[in-house]
DNA sequence: TTGTAGGCGTTATCAC
DNA sequence: GTGATAACGCCTACAA
């Protein structure tokens, strides 16, 4: 492997002059560096960036945490994260797995964007008082490395609620998601919140997981107990899916007519759903920007707020008025 | 920072006798061993990877580049990739975008899966001449140090063309992928072989680019010209999808009923479409961890040879027989 | 069994 | 302007 010693020898130089030649210096005349230059290209010299790092200790790589690599939920985000980095020198990683949190204890990334609740608070912690800085995408944790860029759950579950209510559905049924998972606990709290301010519903509460199956499970559900129309609420759109399967497969019922369905997140599935499933929507690639911008920003040493993706109801005929 | 330095000065040891003991050697007493590993876990020690990656030569990382985070496409693949890998000590680092290809050339990887028609064939074998080591999923490609992993492109095509003539349809539209596309460009050869075997069909082909758009596009193409009941052999399912969307958003045809539909990848979303697209079917998971064993394997010094992924046809009732 | 010393490829601080 | 030289953190002969 060619390194700047070779360049040197090649050039007559000394190494630290090419170095300093590579690395774009004016403490060198511009006929040496030129000369150098053209070295480095004939010997197609690449630097090694375990070398750079260990002296630098910095690696222009970003790493973003996520659980799994299942289902198209994600592709927006990286996309958003990628543009956003790439254009300001950074890589981008994608990892999952518990291994690959190496690593951030192995300091071969600058920061990390993290979606991925198996991460304990506690480690993150450690991490950050190791000096690492990191963006989260899926709780609030507090740390002066940490920046939040969080999803506004509740004004998207209260939006969802709502616009059940106000299209004058009273029977709703909540179909939630895993405890461990920071929007479906938001979503779940901002609905209590609705309720108390709305007794007169008749709220049935169904324990799900955000898959695909739980929407199956609680659609049987709601097709035994079926006696005239209801308004369902599936925390995420997944679980939402789930229940078009199971209804239009097993059932004699109609989604937008004896089942009013409404999810959470706009997946790709949801438009092409007979009828369109009613959802709320924010969009993951101005997400993963934000998460991307905070993160350079704290790399920077500036100070960061905690920000916000915003999010607005989609309407589709998979809710129709009562009545 | 932590470092075998201030391990050694704690246990009142040389660096060396540290590393050694780190890594196991057993040149070092147990006792001794112990007590530098039980000082280790107190200081919270974790090992530079770029500094043990200066002197090893070796990351055990393993790069996967993709041309883009889009689409559900990925998921399984990515997830049969790290579960091979982790279970034997790798890490898998998603990479996308020309920046990213750094990892190859400045050595922070041991090996790559490429899944990027971006990478021209010349740079591929400019990193290998380097001593870098791949699995390419997307082209042909002959060199010590590159093995491939193909889709059997051929089969499926053949498998879905002369499942078209079998259910006794003759007049079949074709929609075509990119040229830049290995996976398109070998079912189309595959397409014409049947072809010619059959030279009493009614073969119409519209060029397509593997986007849902352009399957909208084909759909109004082929809507246009509709008179009698026809079969469309959509390249991948993407393009199939939007088939589906155009006919039944614009027209009064019937998939499954006026236009015969098959697909090619089998995506999820194949089988949420109503009716169900028939499609060719092979396993991601399967892709990945195959692709992900031959390149240890490589690295590993031990010869492979090129492998295969095959085929099945999944029925579904978007193809019914003709008459 | 343990310690010493050199080197991996860079960058950076100095003298010259 | 250029060139020794010392780090960076770790590994590994080889010496003690």
């Amino acid at each position: 492997m060619v390194s700047i010693k070779d360049i040197a020898k090649h050039a007559g130089v000394s190494i630290s002059t090419v170095s300093c030649a590579l690395n774009g210096s004016d403490k060198v005349t511009k006929e040496t560096t030129a000369k150098i230059l053209k070295i480095a290209e004939e010997l197609n010299y690449v630097p090694h960036a375990a070398a750079r790092l260990l002296k630098t200790k910095k690696s222009n790589m970003i790493g973003i945490f996520l659980r799994d690599f299942s289902g198209s939920f994600y592709g927006d985000l990286l996309q958003g994260i990628k543009d956003f980095l790439s254009v300001r020198g950074y890589d981008l990683l994608v990892c999952s797995g518990a291994q690959s949190r190496r690593l951030i204890a192995e300091r071969m990334i600058d920061g990390s964007i993290i979606l991925d609740a198996t991460f304990t608070n506690e480690e993150l912690l450690q991490y950050m008082k190791q000096g690492h800085k990191a963006v989260v995408l899926d709780r609030e944790l507090d740390h002066s490395h940490i920046n939040q860029v969080l999803l506004d759950n509740k004004a998207g579950a209260t939006l969802a609620l709502e616009y059940l209510i106000e299209q004058g559905h009273t029977n709703i049924y909540i179909v939630t998601g895993p405890t461990s998972s920071y929007d479906a606990s938001q979503r779940l709290r901002a609905v209590k919140q609705v309720i108390e301010r709305n007794p007169m519903l008749d709220i049935h509460e169904i324990t799900g997981d955000f898959t695909k199956a739980a929407g199956e499970v609680a659609a049987k559900h709601i097709a035994s107990e079926y006696t005239t129309p209801i308004a369902v609420f599936c925390l995420n759109d997944e679980m939402a899916i789930g229940v078009y399967s199971y209804i239009s497969n097993h059932t004699d019922l109609v989604i937008g007519e004896h089942i009013h369905l409404i999810g959470f997140d706009n997946i790709e599935l949801s438009q092409f759903v007979q009828p369109r499933l009613t959802t709320i929507n924010y969009s993951m690639r101005k997400w993963g920007a934000l998460a991307s911008e905070q993160l350079l920003k704290m790399l920077n040493d500036e100070t960061v707020d905690h920000e916000r993706v915003y999010v607005t109801l989609v309407e589709g005929a998979s809710v129709r008025s009562s009545g």
